[in-house]
RNA sequence: GAUCUCGUAGCUCAGUCGGUAGAGCACUUGACUUUUAAUCAAGGAGUCAUGGGUUCGAGUCCCAUCGAGAUCACCA
């Protein structure tokens, strides 16, 4: 006999094991002895612990389901009880009507005003009669009175409740007070609640409740964070594996994730805003593109069945941005998500946002001043003061133009000392090899010059930076610069030693780009799998004609990491993107 | 892809030399009608990531796997 029913009816206590079956809380004791499957569980749903409810034993067999093998801890168990007990006592814990909310918290705390009368009473000035809704995320019980925390969107307040105020006037009885708020309320809640406020004894702005209402039942436990008069916190919901998985309880419990978020919108709207008074149209490109163009990166691939051809995610779409422009509007914008099979690290994700806008009759120079004036409205909308500067690590960066404007020669001759414009490719691979910078034999000087860039002044260019005139031979879509042979009209913006921006004049002479084409051809066919591939179409547009035209693309999640201050991708993603749990595949 | 570090209660973390699994908060029961990291008393809660191995005995040592983080590589 591997199990015994006395001890079952005695009480949970001597089962460990709780898993759910599929239509109820199940107890199992398991017989290690046995396969899985053999073992069997006791299914009288949630009311084993009351012996007024005699318990409705189903046997199962057990299947290796995973809902079978979800256990539940004891504390979840509870909340399902007291779920139970809510609808036993008539009170609907997910509640489908209304409920309308009046006030919200951190405005209550903000605005609250009250005089004191010369015999000593307090006179409400505001919110005098409130209604205000959101999760219970702290409660403290003082005898027959009892307070909490209730969380909205706008952030806490404290809740005060009395026995007295649920009483029944003849009987004396409160049961909604006794039993429904102090036994059946859980952390997680959501409840909505009337009253008025006022301040305490101790002068906190509080909410006095007299109605109270469930919204809605949390049946898992959340993290409490605590936090001191110090502002030390206590227990700090931090394991970030568990805050991108299960993002939903890292906003709720972690105030500061939230702001971050709020700033990631903020800044988009700014950018949106500026771009819609400069005239430009908001515009959607596919996503699905049959021919991956406009960067050098490793697309996802996937398949349209009607169709019965392969389809790319979009890795840029600079292209067809290009091809309006072709059309005749004068300038265009696209803010959305791009998609590069590649590795993932702090800086990237498989998906990303990014800001790209084209303008005709412009050129690089004019997207530099446009840039200028569109970072220092990003800044000031999101910096705590208004101002201008930004604080990044131990730096502060101002993003009031101009910014430094530096060709990339002479920024690697500033930082190095070293003259690229003069130096063979010997010198070149000599000063790698001296300096530690990996190089293979494939690289050509174009390709050295980057490398030297990279490893060398990148990160010294803090204050936001153009680097601007790239080698033509990393630029397959830049128009030849005017006067230096051998260049294009280029730049990339760097701040904080990262490149948060890459413009250039658009070329649009169909000829030299169906060349640059083929020189792409020609690395694909080496094994450069980023290599472009030909993209006839978008040929054939130019071919009709595009006047000169300047564009240039920000990444925005790098873009919002600069503005929170925060290292990691993850962070400014909502849902970035993880493996999968274990049991998930 | 490589290397290093980590994975113990719902959360944050201890766990000595290999010898019965620990704390605070959360939870349960009780007390308290202006508390606020509420307090006081008592109690319960664990597949020590997973699977193997060594051993009389493994949270601890070894191997593999899974997941996460950091560094590097890759990446316009």
């Amino acid at each position: 006999m591997f199990f015994e029913f006395q001890p079952f009816l005695d009480g949970i206590k001597f089962f460990r094991n709780f898993v759910r079956c599929d239509r109820h809380t199940c107890v199992v004791c398991r017989d290690k002895n046995k396969p899985f499957q053999q073992q069997f569980a006791f299914c009288d749903c949630l009311f084993y612990r009351n012996p007024t409810f005699a318990p409705r034993f189903t046997i199962h067999q057990f299947t290796n389901s995973p809902i079978h093998q979800q256990r539940m801890t004891e504390q979840e168990l509870l909340r399902r009880e007291s779920l139970q007990k809510l609808r036993e006592l008539g009170i609907e814990p997910y509640p489908a009507e209304m409920f309308e909310v009046t006030a919200f918290a951190a405005d209550i705390v903000a605005n609250y005003k009250e005089e004191v009368l010369d015999d000593g009473t307090r006179n409400r000035l505001n919110y005098r009669e409130v209604a205000l809704a959101g999760r219970i995320m702290a409660s403290r019980e003082a005898g027959k009175a009892m307070f909490m925390n209730l969380q909205d969107s706008s952030g806490r307040i404290q809740l005060y409740l009395r026995r007295d105020d649920f009483a029944n006037a003849e009987t004396g009885d409160a049961p909604m007070f006794d039993t429904v708020i102090k036994k059946l309320l859980d952390l997680g809640d959501y409840a909505g609640v009337k009253g008025f406020a006022f301040k305490t004894k101790t002068g906190e702005v509080s909410v006095h409740v007299q109605d109270f209402k469930f919204l809605a039942k949390s049946l898992r436990p959340l993290p409490v964070v605590k936090k001191d008069a110090e502002g030390h916190v206590y227990d700090a919901f931090t394991d970030p594996e568990q805050r991108y998985r299960m993002r939903y309880v890292d906003l709720t419990v972690n105030q500061e994730v939230r702001e971050t978020f709020i700033k990631r919108s903020k800044i988009i709207r700014t950018i949106r805003a500026y771009l819609d008074e400069l005239g430009l149209l908001e515009v959607e490109t596919p996503i699905l593109q049959p021919i991956h163009g406009g960067a050098a990166a490793r697309p996802f691939k996937t398949h349209h069945n009607a169709l019965d051809m392969p389809l790319y995610l979009r890795i840029a779409n600079e292209l067809y941005l290009k091809r309006l422009i072709v059309g005749g509007f004068d300038g265009v914008y696209e803010l959305g998500k791009m998609f590069r099979n590649e590795g993932m690290d702090r800086t990237h994700n498989p998906e990303f946002s990014m800001l790209e806008f084209y303008v005709a009759y412009k050129d690089y120079h004019w997207l530099m001043d446009v840039t200028e004036r569109m970072l220092e409205r990003v800044a000031r909308a999101v910096s705590a003061d208004g101002g201008s500067v930004i604080k990044a690590g131990e730096h502060d960066i101002e993003f009031a133009g101009p910014y430094r404007r530096l060709t990339m020669f002479d920024a690697i001759q500033q930082y190095t000392g070293l003259n690229v414009e003069t130096a063979g490719e010997p010198e070149l691979r000599n000063y790698c090899r001296q300096n530690g910078i990996e190089i293979d034999a494939t690289m050509g000087k174009a390709k050295l010059i980057d490398e030297i860039f990279g490893e060398k002044v990148e990160g010294h260019l803090i204050q936001p930076t153009f680097l601007i005139d790239y080698p033509v031979e990393m630029s397959p879509l830049t128009k030849k610069h005017r006067s230096k042979p051998g260049l294009v009209e280029r730049f990339e913006l760097f701040v904080n030693g990262k490149e948060v921006g890459n413009a250039y004049s658009e070329l649009n002479d169909p000829l030299d780009q169906r060349e640059r084409f083929e020189e792409q051809l020609r690395l694909a066919a080496r094994g450069d799998e980023e290599a472009m591939a030909m993209d006839e179409d978008f040929l054939r547009a130019l071919e009709y004609g595009m006047p000169p035209t300047a564009g240039i693309g920000f990444g925005i999640d790098r873009l919002t990491m600069l503005f929170t201050g925060q290292t990691s991708i993850q962070e400014v993603l909502f849902f970035p993107q993880m493996r999968p749990e274990a049991g998930e595949r």
